[in-house]
DNA sequence: GAGGGTTACGCATCTCGTAAGGATG
DNA sequence: CATCCTTACGAGATGCGTAACCCTC
């Protein structure tokens, strides 16, 4: 008994003749023919009366013939799901994901799957590094976006790194300092500043470069991971901006906000990493998302003002 | 993709490993491994990460198991119930039977079929044979039991004649006949009739044979399908019996009940016949009705008592 | 090197299409 | 005689087991 003998068998009831059905399922009908003798051979008994014209049902044929049904729809449904899957059209995938990369991509990704692939569900997780991976070891998530720095050097994960963001300044366009020629640090130290967390790595570039006064920690006057609010916050008040420059893009371009860039350069970079575990085939949904994750650090450098 | 395929899979899945399923499902692991490869290669997609021990399913791979299950299971389902079919225990089949064999047939079928075939569901249909005959063509009885001579000779039935059975008047053994060595009719229209319905066959036979006073409609007194109830009604009045002897067969050989013989010999007969529709297949529950029906004559015939 | 999975090869079986052979109306 | 189903036959595809190979522990 095979799902093609079935397949065949449905058609045969639903046409009530073998040639029509031998049409219907694309196959000789003495293929057909020889199809239903095996399977009635196989169950012991005629499955329908063959009587010139509009053969008819055996009981045992009647009863075969829901069951048989049911078994072809599933299979159909178990096809059409997997290629479904396999085309990356739908699934659910669970994305573990790091503040700051989040603060990037969260917004867009989630736009992006709403509006071209629908049918796949995206549920982010959140938390520290160590716990992301944990969840990854565990399959729990499917895959992480997270700081590259923040990653111990496993041998069971596999790393695709992100090109690096430039990280910097911004501030509201009639802010005191944006028509400013030459910023020192100490200029910009003046105002208060609002960011996403800030790693320790980039506390540490700061400090390395500007000195002590550097450290965020007792600068930062307000932290929240939605950089949508803080840039908003930044167009209305003094306060300066610390981040991924290409999250400010639209409003930089349209002239709203602008880059503030001390001397010397600060060369803060974000750099993310789309994570996987090594050896796991990867949900192709995933694939959709490290896709559209990696385009869009491709438009965010494209677009970016390169640094003096 | 094939139930086999999906069987190995499901396999797989159960014991997460390739070689302890190829176990499981009588194939070599070679063969195992390909199955799922096909399998894996038809959907687009691996199904299971291969891992140095302790595979594990791909996210694809767990939403195709559950489908996969429920399909190998229903196959398994369909096949089981097909078997049981096949082999007459199970099904459900309907039997249009015929007053007169109905008296004979019935309980002694139903018994045993809850006995000896509790899976066979039964359902006997009454009415006229016409009718009978009309819902056999209809398909909504599988079988006929029924009087042979209410048959018209039509061709698309298939007539399966069962032994003519003796037809007698039975009386208890302490009637004022039973010790009477030679028996006129006449003694005997002088006790009241008690049977089951009486064809306008054997009518004339009484009447041809007898004369115009063997005419039963005025001679019976009570009526019945219930030929149990007949029997002890005769066991406990003067009443005589006239049917099928065998039917008595039990009380007539522990002695309580007796047959009369009135000369000349009624040489009444009731035969019947199981019918079925001519190119149909046959429920195999149906064969255990016709087989038990068959015996059921045969043994009434043996247990007869002969003929003067 | 031992265990577990994959690949190569030869063989048996299956299934198909073509074509011829009944049956039925 | 036309339609419909079955049977015969040869070709190609499929699936299997054996055995060799590969990888990881």
């Amino acid at each position: 008994m095979n799902l093609q003998q079935l397949h065949h068998f449905v058609a045969l009831a639903d046409t009530r003749s073998f040639s029509r059905a031998s049409e219907v399922v694309h196959v000789t009908q003495s293929a057909l023919s020889r199809s239903i003798q095996m399977l009635e051979q196989e169950l012991g008994m005629p499955l329908v009366d063959r009587i010139g014209k509009s053969n008819e049902l055996t009981p045992l044929g009647t009863q075969v013939l829901a069951r048989a049904r049911h078994i072809v729809q599933e299979a159909a449904e178990l096809r059409r799901a997997a290629t479904l899957m396999a085309g990356g059209a739908a699934g659910t995938i669970a994305l573990g994901m790091g503040s700051a990369p989040g603060a990037l991509f969260a917004a867009p990704l989630m736009t992006h799957l709403l509006r071209s692939h629908p049918q796949v569900q995206l549920r982010l997780l959140g938390g520290a590094p160590e716990l992301q991976i944990a969840q990854l070891r565990a399959r729990q998530a499917d895959g992480l976006v997270i700081t590259y720095r923040a990653l111990p050097p496993v041998d069971d994960l596999q790393f695709e790194v992100l090109p690096a963001l430039r990280s910097g300044f911004v501030c509201r366009t009639r802010h005191p300092l944006a028509q400013r020629p030459r910023l020192r640090f100490e200029d910009l130290r003046a105002y208060p500043l609002v960011c996403t967390q800030v790693s320790d790595d980039a506390a540490r570039t700061l400090i390395e470069r500007y000195g002590e006064r550097a450290h965020p920690q007792p600068w930062i006057q307000a932290a929240s991971e939605d950089v949508g609010a803080l840039l908003r916050t930044v167009a209305a008040t003094d306060a300066v901006f610390l981040g991924v420059v290409a999250a400010a893009r639209a409003q930089l371009a349209e002239g709203g906000l602008h880059e503030l860039m001390p001397t010397p350069d600060a060369k803060l970079q974000a750099q993310f990493a789309f994570v996987t575990l090594k050896g796991r085939a990867e949900s192709p949904a995933l694939q959709v998302v490290r896709d559209f994750c990696r385009s869009l650090v491709r438009d965010a450098l494209a677009g970016q003002i390169p640094p003096p």
